[in-house]
RNA sequence: GCCCCCAUCGUCUAGUGGCCUAGGACACCACCCUUUCAAGGUGGCGGCACGGGUUCGAAUCCCGUUGGGGGUGCCA
Protein backbone atom coordinates (compact mmCIF):
# COMPACT_ATOMS: atom_id res chain seq x y z
CA UNK A 1 0.00 0.00 0.00
CA UNK A 2 2.92 2.42 0.48
CA UNK A 3 3.12 3.58 -3.33
CA UNK A 4 4.48 6.51 -2.33
CA UNK A 5 5.30 7.39 -6.32
CA UNK A 6 2.20 10.31 -6.69
CA UNK A 7 4.37 13.57 -7.16
CA UNK A 8 3.83 16.45 -5.49
CA UNK A 9 4.33 18.03 -8.76
CA UNK A 10 0.25 19.40 -10.27
CA UNK A 11 -1.98 16.70 -10.81
CA UNK A 12 -4.84 16.70 -13.16
CA UNK A 13 -7.10 19.61 -13.62
CA UNK A 14 -4.50 22.63 -13.25
CA UNK A 15 -5.80 25.92 -14.33
CA UNK A 16 -3.39 28.57 -15.77
CA UNK A 17 -2.08 30.16 -12.30
CA UNK A 18 -0.20 27.51 -10.47
CA UNK A 19 -1.46 24.98 -7.86
CA UNK A 20 -4.09 25.63 -5.90
CA UNK A 21 -4.50 24.45 -1.80
CA UNK A 22 -6.96 25.21 0.41
CA UNK A 23 -7.40 25.72 4.04
CA UNK A 24 -11.05 25.19 5.36
CA UNK A 25 -11.57 25.76 8.87
CA UNK A 26 -14.77 26.03 10.50
CA UNK A 27 -15.10 29.10 12.98
CA UNK A 28 -15.61 27.25 16.39
CA UNK A 29 -14.16 30.61 18.57
CA UNK A 30 -10.17 30.18 18.55
CA UNK A 31 -7.91 29.02 16.39
CA UNK A 32 -6.78 25.20 16.67
CA UNK A 33 -2.55 24.61 16.58
CA UNK A 34 -3.39 21.52 14.31
CA UNK A 35 -5.03 24.29 12.39
CA UNK A 36 -2.15 26.39 12.27
CA UNK A 37 -0.02 23.07 10.92
CA UNK A 38 -2.30 22.03 7.85
CA UNK A 39 -2.74 25.83 7.12
CA UNK A 40 0.75 26.47 7.36
CA UNK A 41 1.52 23.02 5.20
CA UNK A 42 -0.46 24.17 2.59
CA UNK A 43 0.41 28.37 2.96
CA UNK A 44 4.67 26.64 1.62
CA UNK A 45 3.30 24.56 -0.77
CA UNK A 46 1.35 27.22 -2.22
CA UNK A 47 3.85 29.65 -2.17
CA UNK A 48 6.90 27.81 -3.44
CA UNK A 49 4.85 26.19 -6.13
CA UNK A 50 3.45 29.37 -7.56
CA UNK A 51 0.81 28.97 -6.46
CA UNK A 52 -2.38 29.85 -4.36
CA UNK A 53 -3.51 29.27 -1.20
CA UNK A 54 -7.44 29.38 -0.80
CA UNK A 55 -9.19 30.15 2.81
CA UNK A 56 -12.29 29.10 2.37
CA UNK A 57 -14.80 29.53 5.67
CA UNK A 58 -16.64 26.20 6.80
CA UNK A 59 -19.81 28.29 8.53
CA UNK A 60 -22.71 26.11 7.04
CA UNK A 61 -23.67 24.89 11.05
CA UNK A 62 -25.58 28.44 11.67
CA UNK A 63 -25.91 27.25 15.37
CA UNK A 64 -22.36 27.92 16.04
CA UNK A 65 -20.80 30.55 14.26
CA UNK A 66 -20.11 34.56 14.06
CA UNK A 67 -18.55 36.97 12.29
CA UNK A 68 -15.77 38.02 14.85
CA UNK A 69 -14.74 33.86 14.69
CA UNK A 70 -13.84 34.92 11.05
CA UNK A 71 -11.50 37.75 11.87
CA UNK A 72 -10.11 35.72 14.88
CA UNK A 73 -8.92 33.25 12.23
CA UNK A 74 -7.87 35.95 9.71
CA UNK A 75 -5.51 37.30 12.82
CA UNK A 76 -4.34 34.11 14.10
CA UNK A 77 -3.36 33.46 10.72
CA UNK A 78 -1.26 36.78 10.34
CA UNK A 79 0.19 36.05 13.14
CA UNK A 80 1.50 32.70 11.79
CA UNK A 81 3.03 34.81 8.67
CA UNK A 82 -0.03 34.03 6.11
CA UNK A 83 -0.95 37.37 5.20
CA UNK A 84 -4.04 37.91 3.65
CA UNK A 85 -2.39 40.61 1.24
CA UNK A 86 -0.07 38.55 -0.10
CA UNK A 87 -0.27 37.44 -3.64
CA UNK A 88 -1.20 33.46 -3.04
CA UNK A 89 -3.77 34.28 -0.53
CA UNK A 90 -7.16 34.38 -1.90
CA UNK A 91 -9.94 34.61 0.26
CA UNK A 92 -11.60 34.23 2.45
CA UNK A 93 -14.78 32.50 0.81
CA UNK A 94 -17.80 31.70 2.83
CA UNK A 95 -19.55 28.11 2.38
CA UNK A 96 -22.52 29.70 3.32
CA UNK A 97 -22.47 32.03 0.69
CA UNK A 98 -22.44 28.75 -1.82
CA UNK A 99 -25.80 26.83 -0.47
CA UNK A 100 -27.56 27.22 -3.91
CA UNK A 101 -24.83 25.16 -5.56
CA UNK A 102 -24.44 22.82 -2.79
CA UNK A 103 -28.49 21.96 -2.92
CA UNK A 104 -27.95 22.61 -7.40
CA UNK A 105 -25.27 19.30 -7.41
CA UNK A 106 -27.25 17.86 -4.84
CA UNK A 107 -30.22 17.98 -7.61
CA UNK A 108 -27.98 16.86 -10.01
CA UNK A 109 -26.95 13.70 -8.46
CA UNK A 110 -30.66 13.21 -7.97
CA UNK A 111 -31.05 13.48 -11.43
CA UNK A 112 -28.15 11.11 -12.68
CA UNK A 113 -29.42 8.23 -10.78
CA UNK A 114 -26.27 8.80 -8.72
CA UNK A 115 -28.56 9.88 -5.41
CA UNK A 116 -32.09 9.14 -4.05
CA UNK A 117 -34.27 10.24 -1.66
CA UNK A 118 -35.17 8.20 1.73
CA UNK A 119 -37.71 8.43 4.39
CA UNK A 120 -36.47 7.26 7.25
CA UNK A 121 -35.74 8.86 10.08
CA UNK A 122 -32.34 8.68 12.03
CA UNK A 123 -33.87 6.59 14.91
CA UNK A 124 -35.89 4.31 11.95
CA UNK A 125 -32.32 3.26 10.60
CA UNK A 126 -30.75 2.66 14.08
CA UNK A 127 -33.80 0.27 14.40
CA UNK A 128 -32.95 -1.31 11.10
CA UNK A 129 -29.79 -1.95 11.64
CA UNK A 130 -30.21 -3.31 14.76
CA UNK A 131 -32.62 -5.39 13.79
CA UNK A 132 -30.40 -6.76 10.75
CA UNK A 133 -27.56 -6.85 12.83
CA UNK A 134 -25.94 -4.43 11.22
CA UNK A 135 -24.13 -0.92 11.13
CA UNK A 136 -25.41 2.27 9.55
CA UNK A 137 -27.68 2.24 6.26
CA UNK A 138 -28.69 -0.78 4.87
CA UNK A 139 -30.12 0.89 1.73
CA UNK A 140 -33.36 0.34 2.02
CA UNK A 141 -34.41 3.12 0.15
CA UNK A 142 -32.29 2.41 -3.02
CA UNK A 143 -34.95 1.47 -5.06
CA UNK A 144 -38.10 2.79 -3.95
CA UNK A 145 -37.77 5.62 -6.49
CA UNK A 146 -39.08 8.56 -3.90
CA UNK A 147 -39.16 11.95 -5.00
CA UNK A 148 -38.35 14.67 -3.05
CA UNK A 149 -40.39 15.71 0.02
CA UNK A 150 -39.75 17.56 3.26
CA UNK A 151 -38.32 15.29 5.91
CA UNK A 152 -36.70 13.02 3.16
CA UNK A 153 -32.88 12.87 2.92
CA UNK A 154 -31.29 12.98 -0.34
CA UNK A 155 -28.63 9.55 0.05
CA UNK A 156 -25.52 9.16 -2.83
CA UNK A 157 -25.85 5.81 -4.39
CA UNK A 158 -22.62 4.50 -3.33
CA UNK A 159 -21.47 2.43 -6.58
CA UNK A 160 -20.04 -1.32 -6.41
CA UNK A 161 -16.02 -2.16 -6.61
CA UNK A 162 -13.48 -0.07 -4.93
CA UNK A 163 -12.05 3.31 -4.36
CA UNK A 164 -8.66 3.68 -4.27
CA UNK A 165 -7.50 7.24 -2.72
CA UNK A 166 -3.99 8.17 -4.15
CA UNK A 167 -2.59 10.16 -1.28
CA UNK A 168 0.72 12.31 -1.71
CA UNK A 169 1.97 10.85 2.44
CA UNK A 170 0.30 7.73 2.35
CA UNK A 171 0.32 6.38 -1.25
CA UNK A 172 -2.76 4.50 -2.26
CA UNK A 173 -5.24 3.75 0.44
CA UNK A 174 -8.04 1.26 -1.24
CA UNK A 175 -11.43 1.24 0.16
CA UNK A 176 -13.97 -1.32 -0.29
CA UNK A 177 -17.59 0.39 -1.44
CA UNK A 178 -19.52 -2.34 0.36
CA UNK A 179 -17.95 -1.03 3.14
CA UNK A 180 -19.57 2.62 2.67
CA UNK A 181 -22.75 3.12 3.45
CA UNK A 182 -25.27 5.65 1.20
CA UNK A 183 -24.38 8.35 2.98
CA UNK A 184 -26.80 11.53 2.91
CA UNK A 185 -25.90 14.47 0.92
CA UNK A 186 -28.79 16.74 1.57
CA UNK A 187 -30.73 16.63 5.13
CA UNK A 188 -34.52 16.55 5.80
CA UNK A 189 -34.54 20.16 5.95
CA UNK A 190 -32.79 20.65 1.91
CA UNK A 191 -29.50 21.44 3.90
CA UNK A 192 -26.78 19.85 2.70
CA UNK A 193 -23.98 18.00 4.48
CA UNK A 194 -20.29 19.08 4.94
CA UNK A 195 -19.57 15.99 2.46
CA UNK A 196 -21.62 17.83 -0.31
CA UNK A 197 -20.35 21.35 0.27
CA UNK A 198 -16.72 20.90 0.95
CA UNK A 199 -16.90 18.71 -2.37
CA UNK A 200 -18.74 21.39 -4.45
CA UNK A 201 -16.96 24.74 -2.96
CA UNK A 202 -13.16 22.64 -3.86
CA UNK A 203 -14.75 21.88 -7.48
CA UNK A 204 -16.36 25.35 -7.60
CA UNK A 205 -12.71 26.82 -6.58
CA UNK A 206 -10.40 24.93 -9.16
CA UNK A 207 -8.59 22.81 -5.69
CA UNK A 208 -6.05 21.31 -6.94
CA UNK A 209 -4.32 19.84 -3.54
CA UNK A 210 -6.19 19.13 -0.28
CA UNK A 211 -3.64 19.06 2.42
CA UNK A 212 -5.73 18.05 5.60
CA UNK A 213 -5.48 16.17 8.65
CA UNK A 214 -5.69 12.16 8.95
CA UNK A 215 -8.92 12.35 10.38
CA UNK A 216 -9.88 13.12 7.11
CA UNK A 217 -8.63 10.35 5.32
CA UNK A 218 -12.18 8.00 6.02
CA UNK A 219 -14.41 10.60 4.68
CA UNK A 220 -11.94 10.53 1.13
CA UNK A 221 -13.66 7.77 -0.55
CA UNK A 222 -16.84 9.59 -0.51
CA UNK A 223 -15.51 13.00 -1.72
CA UNK A 224 -13.76 11.22 -4.46
CA UNK A 225 -16.70 9.32 -5.86
CA UNK A 226 -18.40 12.59 -5.49
CA UNK A 227 -15.82 14.29 -7.36
CA UNK A 228 -15.97 11.55 -10.31
CA UNK A 229 -20.13 11.50 -9.91
CA UNK A 230 -19.99 15.50 -10.17
CA UNK A 231 -17.99 14.78 -13.35
CA UNK A 232 -14.24 15.87 -12.14
CA UNK A 233 -11.09 13.93 -11.48
CA UNK A 234 -10.23 14.29 -7.82
CA UNK A 235 -7.61 16.71 -6.44
CA UNK A 236 -4.37 15.28 -5.61
CA UNK A 237 -5.36 14.63 -1.80
CA UNK A 238 -2.81 14.34 1.09
CA UNK A 239 -3.64 13.82 5.06
CA UNK A 240 -0.87 14.42 7.44
CA UNK A 241 -1.07 12.87 10.91
CA UNK A 242 -2.76 14.07 13.74
CA UNK A 243 -1.02 16.17 16.28
CA UNK A 244 -1.92 14.23 19.95
CA UNK A 245 -1.52 14.46 23.47
CA UNK A 246 0.33 12.75 26.31
CA UNK A 247 -2.11 10.38 26.04
CA UNK A 248 -1.53 10.33 22.09
CA UNK A 249 -5.09 11.26 21.84
CA UNK A 250 -5.91 13.62 19.14
CA UNK A 251 -5.90 17.10 20.74
CA UNK A 252 -9.04 18.30 21.73
CA UNK A 253 -10.09 21.76 22.56
CA UNK A 254 -12.15 20.32 26.06
CA UNK A 255 -9.11 18.69 27.55
CA UNK A 256 -5.49 20.59 25.81
CA UNK A 257 -4.21 23.62 25.32
CA UNK A 258 -4.62 24.19 21.97
CA UNK A 259 -5.93 27.46 20.97
CA UNK A 260 -3.14 29.35 19.06
CA UNK A 261 -3.94 32.70 20.97
CA UNK A 262 -3.57 31.29 24.39
CA UNK A 263 0.16 30.42 23.49
CA UNK A 264 0.47 34.09 21.82
CA UNK A 265 -0.95 35.56 24.93
CA UNK A 266 1.26 33.44 27.11
CA UNK A 267 4.56 35.29 25.46
CA UNK A 268 5.29 32.80 22.80
CA UNK A 269 6.80 33.82 19.34
CA UNK A 270 5.17 33.36 16.47
CA UNK A 271 8.42 32.15 14.70
CA UNK A 272 9.16 29.55 17.77
CA UNK A 273 5.92 28.42 16.83
CA UNK A 274 5.81 28.35 13.26
CA UNK A 275 8.96 26.16 13.27
CA UNK A 276 8.29 23.56 16.34
CA UNK A 277 4.80 23.29 14.43
CA UNK A 278 6.41 22.06 11.36
CA UNK A 279 9.16 20.01 13.09
CA UNK A 280 6.23 17.68 14.22
CA UNK A 281 5.93 15.22 11.12
CA UNK A 282 8.92 16.73 9.85
CA UNK A 283 12.58 17.89 9.61
CA UNK A 284 14.05 20.66 8.24
CA UNK A 285 16.64 19.54 5.81
CA UNK A 286 20.65 20.28 7.34
CA UNK A 287 19.01 19.88 11.15
CA UNK A 288 21.67 17.36 11.87
CA UNK A 289 24.51 18.55 10.60
CA UNK A 290 23.52 22.07 11.97
CA UNK A 291 23.23 19.79 15.63
CA UNK A 292 19.60 22.44 15.50
CA UNK A 293 16.21 21.81 14.28
CA UNK A 294 15.94 25.91 14.26
CA UNK A 295 15.09 26.66 10.56
CA UNK A 296 12.72 30.37 9.57
CA UNK A 297 10.41 30.44 7.50
CA UNK A 298 12.10 31.13 3.76
CA UNK A 299 14.08 27.98 4.55
CA UNK A 300 11.18 25.61 5.36
CA UNK A 301 9.20 27.11 2.61
CA UNK A 302 12.01 26.64 0.63
CA UNK A 303 11.97 22.60 1.25
CA UNK A 304 8.68 21.74 2.77
CA UNK A 305 7.62 18.08 0.86
CA UNK A 306 4.48 16.32 1.53
CA UNK A 307 6.59 13.55 0.70
CA UNK A 308 8.79 14.04 3.50
CA UNK A 309 6.15 13.90 6.01
CA UNK A 310 6.52 11.25 8.87
CA UNK A 311 3.32 9.23 8.89
CA UNK A 312 2.60 8.80 12.63
CA UNK A 313 0.83 10.89 15.14
CA UNK A 314 3.20 13.30 17.03
CA UNK A 315 2.88 14.60 20.49
CA UNK A 316 2.36 18.48 20.66
CA UNK A 317 5.26 19.31 23.51
CA UNK A 318 4.93 22.10 25.33
CA UNK A 319 8.10 21.85 27.04
CA UNK A 320 10.09 21.89 23.52
CA UNK A 321 7.81 24.55 22.01
CA UNK A 322 9.31 26.56 24.87
CA UNK A 323 13.05 25.63 24.29
CA UNK A 324 12.24 26.46 20.75
CA UNK A 325 10.33 29.64 22.08
CA UNK A 326 13.97 30.54 24.29
CA UNK A 327 16.03 30.02 21.52
CA UNK A 328 14.03 32.59 19.62
CA UNK A 329 13.68 35.09 21.96
CA UNK A 330 17.69 34.77 22.87
CA UNK A 331 18.18 35.28 18.70
CA UNK A 332 15.85 38.53 18.34
CA UNK A 333 17.58 41.45 17.55
CA UNK A 334 18.14 43.43 20.91
CA UNK A 335 15.96 46.52 19.67
CA UNK A 336 13.18 44.24 18.52
CA UNK A 337 13.49 42.49 21.77
CA UNK A 338 13.07 45.60 23.71
CA UNK A 339 9.85 46.42 21.78
CA UNK A 340 8.17 42.90 21.91
CA UNK A 341 9.20 42.52 25.87
CA UNK A 342 8.03 46.15 26.83
CA UNK A 343 4.34 45.04 25.53
CA UNK A 344 4.57 42.81 28.66
CA UNK A 345 5.71 45.36 31.28
CA UNK A 346 3.13 47.75 33.31
CA UNK A 347 2.64 50.86 31.80
CA UNK A 348 4.39 53.28 34.64
CA UNK A 349 7.87 50.94 34.22
CA UNK A 350 10.16 53.25 33.47
CA UNK A 351 10.90 51.97 29.41
CA UNK A 352 14.52 53.35 28.76
CA UNK A 353 15.87 51.59 32.38
CA UNK A 354 14.22 48.16 31.02
CA UNK A 355 16.05 49.10 28.01
CA UNK A 356 19.60 49.19 29.80
CA UNK A 357 18.98 45.94 31.52
CA UNK A 358 17.57 44.07 28.10
CA UNK A 359 20.67 43.06 26.92
CA UNK A 360 21.40 41.22 30.22
CA UNK A 361 18.06 39.15 30.55
CA UNK A 362 17.56 38.07 26.65
CA UNK A 363 18.80 35.13 26.96
CA UNK A 364 17.31 34.02 30.60
CA UNK A 365 13.63 33.97 29.29
CA UNK A 366 11.46 30.89 28.33
CA UNK A 367 8.51 33.29 27.48
CA UNK A 368 7.82 37.17 27.10
CA UNK A 369 5.99 36.93 30.01
CA UNK A 370 8.78 35.86 32.18
CA UNK A 371 10.13 39.45 31.84
CA UNK A 372 8.31 41.61 34.59
CA UNK A 373 9.23 39.07 37.21
CA UNK A 374 12.81 38.86 36.54
CA UNK A 375 13.01 43.21 36.27
CA UNK A 376 10.90 44.13 38.76
CA UNK A 377 12.98 44.91 41.21
CA UNK A 378 14.10 47.92 38.86
CA UNK A 379 10.78 49.44 39.42
CA UNK A 380 9.95 48.75 42.84
CA UNK A 381 9.41 52.37 44.70
CA UNK A 382 12.30 53.69 45.59
CA UNK A 383 13.37 56.53 48.36
CA UNK A 384 13.29 56.88 52.21
CA UNK A 385 9.78 56.33 52.71
CA UNK A 386 9.34 53.52 50.21
CA UNK A 387 8.03 49.94 51.18
CA UNK A 388 10.77 47.82 52.51
CA UNK A 389 11.89 45.22 50.14
CA UNK A 390 9.87 41.81 49.73
CA UNK A 391 12.48 39.52 50.20
CA UNK A 392 12.22 36.24 49.43
CA UNK A 393 12.37 34.42 53.11
CA UNK A 394 14.01 30.94 51.89
CA UNK A 395 16.84 33.06 49.75
CA UNK A 396 17.29 35.50 52.82
CA UNK A 397 17.61 32.58 55.11
CA UNK A 398 20.44 31.11 52.92
CA UNK A 399 22.11 34.24 52.04
CA UNK A 400 22.30 35.09 55.88
CA UNK A 401 23.30 31.76 56.41
CA UNK A 402 27.37 32.06 56.61
CA UNK A 403 28.77 33.99 60.01
CA UNK A 404 30.48 36.17 57.82
CA UNK A 405 27.81 37.81 55.72
CA UNK A 406 27.08 40.58 58.02
CA UNK A 407 30.36 41.92 58.14
CA UNK A 408 31.14 41.10 54.35
CA UNK A 409 27.60 43.43 54.29
CA UNK A 410 29.01 45.98 55.87
CA UNK A 411 32.41 46.35 54.08
CA UNK A 412 30.47 46.53 50.70
CA UNK A 413 28.28 49.27 51.87
CA UNK A 414 31.56 51.27 53.32
CA UNK A 415 33.31 50.36 50.06
CA UNK A 416 30.69 51.74 47.71
CA UNK A 417 30.32 54.74 49.58
CA UNK A 418 33.29 55.51 49.64
CA UNK A 419 33.35 55.51 45.78
CA UNK A 420 32.36 59.08 46.38
CA UNK A 421 32.46 60.73 43.23
CA UNK A 422 33.36 57.81 40.92
CA UNK A 423 31.20 56.37 38.14
CA UNK A 424 28.42 54.21 39.47
CA UNK A 425 29.25 51.37 36.75
CA UNK A 426 29.01 47.55 36.40
CA UNK A 427 32.73 47.20 36.13
CA UNK A 428 34.05 49.73 39.11
CA UNK A 429 31.16 47.76 41.34
CA UNK A 430 32.68 44.66 40.65
CA UNK A 431 36.42 45.02 41.27
CA UNK A 432 35.55 46.77 44.35
CA UNK A 433 33.48 44.01 45.72
CA UNK A 434 36.46 41.74 44.98
CA UNK A 435 38.58 43.81 46.43
CA UNK A 436 37.07 42.92 49.71
CA UNK A 437 36.65 38.77 49.09
CA UNK A 438 40.58 38.47 49.56
CA UNK A 439 39.62 39.14 53.32
CA UNK A 440 36.59 36.48 53.54
CA UNK A 441 38.31 33.83 51.32
CA UNK A 442 35.54 34.03 49.35
CA UNK A 443 34.49 33.83 45.79
CA UNK A 444 32.32 35.90 44.08
CA UNK A 445 29.75 33.04 43.29
CA UNK A 446 29.25 33.55 47.35
CA UNK A 447 29.85 36.57 48.33
CA UNK A 448 27.18 38.34 45.83
CA UNK A 449 24.55 36.33 47.38
CA UNK A 450 23.51 38.88 50.40
CA UNK A 451 24.02 41.71 48.34
CA UNK A 452 21.40 40.01 45.75
CA UNK A 453 18.93 39.66 47.96
CA UNK A 454 19.16 42.86 49.29
CA UNK A 455 18.70 44.60 46.08
CA UNK A 456 16.43 42.11 44.71
CA UNK A 457 14.68 40.23 46.99
CA UNK A 458 15.54 37.14 44.81
CA UNK A 459 18.79 34.56 44.70
CA UNK A 460 18.50 34.60 41.02
CA UNK A 461 18.03 37.29 38.77
CA UNK A 462 20.08 39.28 36.03
CA UNK A 463 23.92 40.15 36.33
CA UNK A 464 24.38 41.68 39.96
CA UNK A 465 26.57 44.48 38.97
CA UNK A 466 24.62 45.36 36.10
CA UNK A 467 21.57 45.71 38.04
CA UNK A 468 23.28 48.15 40.47
CA UNK A 469 24.36 49.87 37.56
CA UNK A 470 20.66 50.68 36.28
CA UNK A 471 19.15 50.54 39.63
CA UNK A 472 21.56 53.39 41.11
CA UNK A 473 23.65 54.82 43.27
CA UNK A 474 20.98 56.07 45.85
CA UNK A 475 18.33 53.14 45.51
CA UNK A 476 21.40 50.22 45.70
CA UNK A 477 22.99 51.43 48.68
CA UNK A 478 19.52 52.10 50.20
CA UNK A 479 18.61 48.68 50.30
CA UNK A 480 21.97 47.58 50.90
CA UNK A 481 21.55 49.55 54.38
CA UNK A 482 17.98 48.50 54.69
CA UNK A 483 19.39 44.68 54.43
CA UNK A 484 22.00 45.79 57.02
CA UNK A 485 19.75 46.57 59.03
CA UNK A 486 17.66 43.80 59.24
CA UNK A 487 20.44 41.56 59.50
CA UNK A 488 21.84 43.61 62.65
CA UNK A 489 18.64 43.55 64.73
CA UNK A 490 17.78 39.80 64.24
CA UNK A 491 21.53 39.09 65.14
CA UNK A 492 21.14 41.31 68.18
CA UNK A 493 20.47 38.30 70.53
CA UNK A 494 23.93 36.61 70.13
CA UNK A 495 25.38 40.30 69.71
CA UNK A 496 27.24 39.17 66.84
CA UNK A 497 29.16 41.89 65.40
CA UNK A 498 32.08 42.06 62.36
C1' G B 1 -18.24 -4.43 16.25
C1' C B 2 -16.83 -2.68 11.24
C1' C B 3 -13.49 0.37 7.98
C1' C B 4 -8.85 2.89 7.53
C1' C B 5 -4.03 4.54 9.17
C1' C B 6 0.37 3.91 12.02
C1' A B 7 4.67 1.40 14.74
C1' U B 8 13.11 3.89 15.37
C1' C B 9 15.71 6.57 22.29
C1' G B 10 10.79 9.37 27.48
C1' U B 11 9.29 12.97 23.25
C1' C B 12 9.96 14.92 17.92
C1' U B 13 12.63 12.74 14.22
C1' A B 14 17.11 10.93 10.37
C1' G B 15 17.23 6.47 8.03
C1' U B 16 13.94 4.09 1.48
C1' G B 17 18.74 -3.46 1.60
C1' G B 18 25.10 -3.14 2.83
C1' C B 19 27.90 3.73 4.76
C1' C B 20 23.87 1.56 11.26
C1' U B 21 28.33 -1.64 16.77
C1' A B 22 21.20 3.28 14.24
C1' G B 23 22.49 9.84 13.64
C1' G B 24 20.29 14.64 15.43
C1' A B 25 16.90 17.72 18.40
C1' C B 26 14.03 18.42 23.18
C1' A B 27 14.10 16.56 28.09
C1' C B 28 17.27 14.33 31.83
C1' C B 29 22.26 13.39 34.31
C1' A B 30 27.60 14.59 34.99
C1' C B 31 31.70 17.64 34.23
C1' C B 32 33.94 22.32 32.37
C1' C B 33 33.27 27.59 32.20
C1' U B 34 31.04 31.08 35.43
C1' U B 35 28.65 36.86 39.08
C1' U B 36 23.28 33.79 40.89
C1' C B 37 20.23 31.99 37.03
C1' A B 38 20.88 31.33 32.15
C1' A B 39 23.92 30.84 27.83
C1' G B 40 28.11 28.07 25.90
C1' G B 41 31.42 23.59 25.77
C1' U B 42 32.31 18.30 26.68
C1' G B 43 30.51 13.63 27.94
C1' G B 44 26.53 10.29 29.42
C1' C B 45 21.74 7.81 29.74
C1' G B 46 18.37 5.93 26.21
C1' G B 47 15.39 3.11 20.74
C1' C B 48 14.61 -0.18 15.51
C1' A B 49 7.28 -3.73 19.54
C1' C B 50 7.17 -9.25 18.76
C1' G B 51 7.22 -13.68 15.53
C1' G B 52 7.88 -15.67 10.91
C1' G B 53 9.66 -15.18 6.05
C1' U B 54 12.51 -12.99 1.35
C1' U B 55 17.86 -11.98 0.72
C1' C B 56 24.76 -13.31 0.66
C1' G B 57 22.92 -9.25 3.82
C1' A B 58 17.04 -6.10 6.83
C1' A B 59 15.47 -0.65 11.13
C1' U B 60 14.71 -0.69 5.90
C1' C B 61 10.81 -5.63 1.59
C1' C B 62 6.49 -9.41 2.58
C1' C B 63 3.04 -11.96 6.08
C1' G B 64 1.11 -12.46 10.87
C1' U B 65 0.66 -10.98 16.06
C1' U B 66 0.48 -7.26 19.52
C1' G B 67 0.00 -2.29 20.54
C1' G B 68 -1.59 2.74 19.42
C1' G B 69 -4.52 6.16 16.63
C1' G B 70 -8.45 7.96 13.37
C1' G B 71 -13.36 7.26 11.43
C1' U B 72 -17.90 5.16 11.91
C1' G B 73 -23.93 11.74 12.49
C1' C B 74 -29.63 14.43 8.89
C1' C B 75 -21.19 17.92 12.96
C1' A B 76 -17.40 20.10 10.31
Amino acid sequence: MTDRNASSAVPNGQREGGPRFRFAPSPTGFFHVGGARTALMNWALARRLGGTFVLRIEDTDEARNKPEWTQGIIDALAWIGIAADDEHFEGPHFQSAHAEAHVAAAHRLYEQGDAYYCDLSGQDVQDRAAELGITGYDGYSRDRGLGPAPGRVLRFRVPEGTTVVDDLVRGAVSFENSTIEDFVLLRGNGAPVFLLANVVDDIEMAITHVVRAEEHLPNTPKQQMLWRALGHEPPAWAHVPVLVNEQRKKLSKRRDKVALEQYRDEGYLAEAMVNYLMTLGWTPPGAEEAGSEIAGWPEIEAAFALEDVNLSPAFFDVKKLTAFNKQYIKNMPPDEFVAAASVELPADWDRARFAEIAPHIQERLETLKDVPATVDFLFWPAGADAEPVDYDEASWDKATKPEWSGAFLADVIGAYEALGEHPWDAATLKATMEDLMGRYEIKLGKAQALPRVAVTGRAVGPPLFESFEVLGRDETLRRLHVAADRLGSSAQPTGAGG
